[in-house]
DNA sequence: ACAACTAAAGTCAAAGATAGTCAAAGTCAA
DNA sequence: TTGACTTTGACTATCTTTGACTTTAGTTGT
């Protein structure tokens, strides 16, 4: 009880975020030994990276495989303008809950808008606040406001 | 003499407030733990959780499932928040467009919401953001947008 | 050069570990 | 008696861990 999230894949991704900011952005790191480093099987290394440092993470990744072999993980920034109308353009005319909550998580990592916002967005766009609208244009209206509060976010 | 809580679920959820307390108003649980701890079935926690520990109440819950999985519940009540829950029951089942500028102009009249707030709530529940919604549910759509976010908007 | 070997990293799916949902059944006070 | 609140549990969804198998790159012997 009372403890901070421990499991091996939130270790593995605090170090890597770790050598990140040691390294000014950029880590270059090799599988088999990160892996060893913390008991588990390489591959996990694999589901750390991808669940975690993916490019909608705003982070890019790049490897050779072979003898001195290797992982480098970039860190990106995005222009916040542009990732707000890519956001808006990939938001169409309907959007579930899920997917919303996905978008504006991207968003939040990417330092594009701030944890406040982003709460208030998923109450705005959340199940909840959905509710009165009949279930076939829920996901319309989702998408409608969603968009609305973006745009004026920025503007 | 204060009434003591006698049900499982109020026992529980002293004793979340107690965590609460001790970790300075956030508490990170397992579900499962907790549950045994008590001797009943999961689900009860979150019973117990969307029972007295939802926004409305004040709190903000975040949880992950699978291996380390957790239950974190922090508490956001203050003062404005208070406030704002006045307008919250005020606005009802529906509210029109015309209506919601007026209580949004108020709220920021009397200090309670900054200008910038004020612009993203009224593009949120603007007639703008509601075209998609079949026009007799716009003013329940409306009111429960305007709800969500006022109820976030101290958090 | 080329083939064979070695040393990485990648993929994928099964198994394990949590939390979420929903509705039926139970309880209790007005 | 009735309606709101509570308790349960079956079923679902999501996240993590593991390992067998695959692919790619470099190295070495002929």
């Amino acid at each position: 009880m009372m403890k901070v999230a421990t499991g091996i894949s939130d270790m593995i991704a605090g170090f890597i975020q770790e050598m990140l900011n040691q390294a000014g952005g950029s880590a270059e790191l090799q599988r088999a030994e990160l892996a060893s480093r913390f008991n588990c099987v390489p591959s996990q290394i694999n589901y750390v990276i991808s669940t975690r440092f993916s490019p909608e993470h705003g982070y890019i990744v790049e490897s050779r495989r072979g003898g001195s072999g290797y992982i480098r993980i970039t860190r990106v920034r995005t222009d916040p303008q542009r990732m707000v109308m890519h956001t808006v353009n990939s938001i169409g005319e309907a959007i579930d809950a899920r997917t919303a909550a996905a978008l504006i998580s991207n968003l939040t990592a990417s330092g594009i808008v701030e944890t406040r916002d982003a709460r208030l967005l998923m109450a705005a766009v959340g199940t909840q606040a959905m509710q009165p609208v009949p279930p076939e244009y829920r996901d319309a209206a989702r998408a409608s406001v969603f968009k609305q509060i973006l745009i004026h976010l920025f503007i």
